[in-house]
DNA sequence: GCGACAG
DNA sequence: ATCTTGTCGC
């Protein structure tokens, strides 16, 4: 057989052929969220992490279009090795708990474009602190088989005792008597962030890395880079 | 019915 | 998410 290098990270037809069955429904959409949630695995599987992933979208046309961003960071120093972008006519309005369906279509066509495999997803968005245990980093981290994890900017659900103002300070999400996540400082006098594993990852993890990778911003440099990328205009 | 509600 | 300039504070 010929001996090449591959310079996809997917096999472009899995991913279409999940993109072919995208759900039209709220109902379907539930359904699939009820399926794949079983599947998430909430224990590292983590080798040695060289470049992690950072993941957004945002909205073009007045709402018509979802434009997606991935970026690829050297996980040492947070230095941008790759960036891609795609743009997909918007299937699915924006209600919260069903977020992945909105933004996935745009984010696998990105990620299709990359070159260089992550070893590790940071999303803007929830993990598996979500009404069904299935956020938009879950959903992602299925697909691609990529360990991954949300740092979001707000919570879905849950509840938590405020960590203090310090870079560092954390305290745990809980929801329905499970703990699945945790509220984090990531600079000083700021608001918190959201964090919470998506899959092949544990909480501790997802915090350490969503602290390793920050740089004075509220918000670690993959998803904000990421998020500067989809939200340009 | 009311409040909550990722982006 | 997005509309939007300068401005206050560490």
């Amino acid at each position: 057989m010929a001996l090449m290098k591959q310079s996809r990270l997917f096999n472009p037809d899995a991913i279409q052929s999940i993109l072919d069955d995208w759900p039209e429904t709220f109902a379907e959409a539930k359904v699939i969220q009820q399926r794949l949630c079983e599947k998430i695995l909430l224990q590292d599987q983590l080798s040695s992490v060289n470049y992690i992933a950072g993941v957004d979208a945002g909205v073009l046309n007045k709402g018509r279009q979802i434009r997606a961003s991935v970026v690829i960071l050297n996980a040492t120093d947070a230095t941008v090795v790759e960036q891609k972008s795609a743009v997909v006519d918007n299937v699915f309005p924006y209600v919260p708990g069903y977020l992945s369906f909105r933004e996935l279509p745009a984010v696998l066509s990105a990620f299709l474009q990359i070159e260089q495999l992550p070893q590790l997803i940071m999303c803007d968005g929830q993990g598996i602190a979500h009404p069904r245990r299935f956020g938009i980093a879950c959903h992602l981290g299925l697909i691609t088989g990529i360990p991954s994890f949300g740092v979001a900017k707000s919570k879905l659900v849950g509840d938590y005792e405020s960590p203090s103002l310090t870079r560092g300070s954390h305290k745990p999400l809980y929801y329905q008597q499970q703990k699945i996540g945790a509220v984090l400082c990531t600079r000083d006098n700021v608001k918190p962030v959201f964090v919470s594993p998506g899959h092949l990852i544990n909480i501790d993890s997802a915090v350490h890395w969503t602290l390793t990778m920050g740089r004075g911003f509220k918000l670690p440099e993959p998803t904000r880079v990421a998020d500067k990328l989809a939200s340009r205009r």
